[in-house]
DNA sequence: TGTAACTGGTGACCATAGTCACTGCATAAT
DNA sequence: ATTATGCAGTGACTATGGTCACCAGTTACA
């Protein structure tokens, strides 16, 4: 598909004529599956858009990891909104999860266009909406579930978000996902196998 | 002081003319310390700005609570904007920490003082942020740190925002806004004190 | 073909924190 | 004055999950 009918296929509720001055002043990059976007203490001077692919935003501290949210097709990174308004540094890592194909929107142009179409914030809002109720169910998960809960969990929003079911995945990434460690996601997996709600093949997990 | 000198002290960077829009359509309502204002599953069409006083805004499940944030003067509660937003039921539980003056805005003007003052969007996307930085917060505090720790930062940050430095707290209500049982708060305070990092009197707490 | 690197499985052990049962103490209610 | 209620302190026990050490199978590659 052509670039221009690809962002204006995902993007158009943001209505046509905002849609050209978007394309117009905006730049599409590819990243490969893996590719690094966002350091911690990094400054942004971008709104990424996603178009095709799938980013993986997480927090770190020292080696322990935790996946935050993904951002999916036609989502934006809220991060990236608080660090380009306020020019404060981005507080999580993002990491492309598949080859994905992004929209950059200048900051600086951000606002003109916000002022000339005031539905524009709308998307923001959304953005900033759904990200705050992702990180209040992760604070709930963490809180109130145990792990082999949270595992299952992490799962069956893997399955959904990748739409495969047996997953390839090794326990050891499962693992830094969760913040926790490989033997213990050994263990949880045997005893979820145990209970017949997933089933392991050779590197792969299916879930039943 | 008088209530719309008030208002317009608080809200000064709003800019009079909007200021007085919103004056002439909100209402200021007083609650007293320890009013339940939100339940879970409750729909908004108000949004609160706080003028006096101090916001509780907690989740909890069964029995067991944590603490998310604070909502202080001419602060906002995001929750109420998603609510009106998408006229989705609320997530989370508000309480009053004290005395509390909050300015109601109704949800139907919003839009329009939107299109109208479109700085006005600041106050929304800055409170977005402000809470979506907390939530985080509070993630990596339940997933990095041990117990100790996290009482610790909470006792202080507790000072800071009461500006009181004994605290008159009970452990139960410690262990209710951190998410665990009363006797590991005892066990850990004993810990902190043994540390000369706070010191229990009757009934209050002195960080030192 | 042999070695290195990565994968998963397991038993032993430990630390953190959640639970239970009970104590003593102070304050409030009757 | 007596009782009830709420608060804090503590020892014993348990469960969850993090750590360590080590094994074995697979794949990559040199």
């Amino acid at each position: 598909m052509d670039v221009n009918e690809l962002i204006k296929s995902k993007l158009s509720f943001l209505g046509s004529s905002l849609l050209n001055d978007i394309v117009a002043a905006s730049s599409q990059l590819n990243f490969e599956k893996g590719t690094e976007l966002l350091r911690e203490g990094q400054f942004v001077k971008v709104i990424p858009i996603v178009l095709t692919g799938l980013i993986k935003v997480f927090s770190r501290y020292e080696d322990k990891e935790l996946l935050l949210y993904y951002i999916k097709p036609s989502e934006s990174c809220v991060m990236s909104f608080s660090a380009s308004l306020k020019n404060t540094p981005s507080q999580v890592f993002a990491i492309t999860e598949e080859d994905t194909t992004v929209l950059l929107l200048p900051a600086s142009k951000i606002d003109g266009w916000v002022k000339k179409f005031p539905d524009f914030n709308q998307l923001f809002f959304e953005q900033y909406n759904v990200r705050y109720h992702e990180l209040l169910k992760t604070i709930n998960h963490l809180l109130f579930d145990k792990l082999d809960v949270r595992l299952y969990h992490y799962l069956i929003e893997k399955k959904d978000i990748t739409k495969k079911n047996p997953i390839k995945i090794s326990h050891r990434q499962i693992a830094n996902e969760l913040g926790t460690a490989r033997e213990v996601i050994s263990r949880l997996l045997k005893k979820l196998e145990g209970e017949n709600k997933v089933k392991q093949l050779s590197n792969q997990i299916k879930i039943l």
